[in-house]
DNA sequence: GCGACAG
DNA sequence: ATCTTGTCGC
């Protein structure tokens, strides 16, 4: 698996190709996920926005409802348009490893490629839940189905798998961001290059409060196709107020609910 | 051998 | 990730 990830990483580009504006994904208002999901709005209007793919992932465990059914991810994909959900698509899979750090993807990432390949849409963007470049062989859940569905991703993760931040992140205010390079953990593919260690990711302070607890920055890299100054820009406009951005939000909500709705 | 480690 | 109510604070 390891091997698959070095020539993943090796056919990965960790540049901007595909010119995605921040500016038009940007997302203004959160979602209310009080009253449940937003109903998704498949109408034919004709928008050149382009389509925002948020996915997570949650887990239905053994047998908890008496069918003896073995342990399954189950993958949520919410695509956005123009603020607006559009669509909604989810799959299982058998869980086939446990998790180990570094090899997110071979434990979820069947399922997620099954929910994309459910979406009847065409992502022009993937906002995985996870690490990209920000990986021991660069080569995360976000840069592993991007290479594979040859899409531009980008991976936002909740902490730092390796590497390490130019400046420490504590107590940063909204919208404050600093550099991840790559540390000796990381197998680096440019190696050679030597003098300064190269950028693989942003530690991102999406949210702030001003006095009482503190909140934990996103650390946000790029997965396939999008450059890792682009994706802090993209992150930063996805997110509508709350910590995680509007795509991720809605796929971690939806994924709660095809954990009990899908299948059964 | 010890430490570190996305979800 | 998941098992889980209340609770502290803005």
């Amino acid at each position: 698996m390891e091997s698959l990830q070095h020539d993943l990483a090796a056919a990965a580009t960790f540049a901007d190709d595909h010119n995605i504006a921040s500016e038009a994904v940007a997302i203004d208002e959160p979602a209310d996920l009080a009253d449940g999901l937003p109903p998704a709005r498949s109408g034919a209007d004709a928008s050149d926005a382009p389509v925002v793919v948020g996915v997570d992932q949650a887990f239905r465990t053994g047998d908890s409802d008496g069918s003896g059914g073995s342990d399954e991810a189950v993958s949520a994909a919410v695509a956005v348009r123009d603020g607006v959900v559009i669509e909604y698509a989810s799959a299982a899979t058998p869980l086939s490893i446990p998790y180990v750090p570094g090899l997110l993807a071979f434990r979820e990432g069947e399922s997620l490629l099954a929910a994309l390949d459910a979406l009847s849409v065409e992502p022009d963007l993937l906002v995985c839940d996870g690490s990209g470049r920000i990986h021991f062989r660069e080569a995360g859940i976000a840069t592993h189905v991007g290479v594979l569905r040859d899409v531009p991703s980008l991976g936002v993760a909740k902490s730092l798998l390796c590497g390490v931040p130019d400046e420490p992140t504590d107590e940063r205010p909204t919208g404050w961001r600093t550099p991840i390079r790559a540390d000796d953990s990381v197998e680096t593919i440019e190696a050679l290059a030597g003098a300064t260690a190269p950028v693989i990711g942003h530690a991102y302070q999406s949210r702030q409060y001003p006095n009482s607890r503190r909140v934990n920055p996103l650390y946000v890299s790029p997965g396939h196709r999008v450059s890792a100054e682009t994706v802090v820009d993209l992150v930063e406009a996805l997110c509508a107020g709350y910590k995680l951005p509007e795509p991720t939000r809605l796929a971690d909500a939806y994924a709660d609910v095809a954990k009990r709705t899908d299948g059964e």
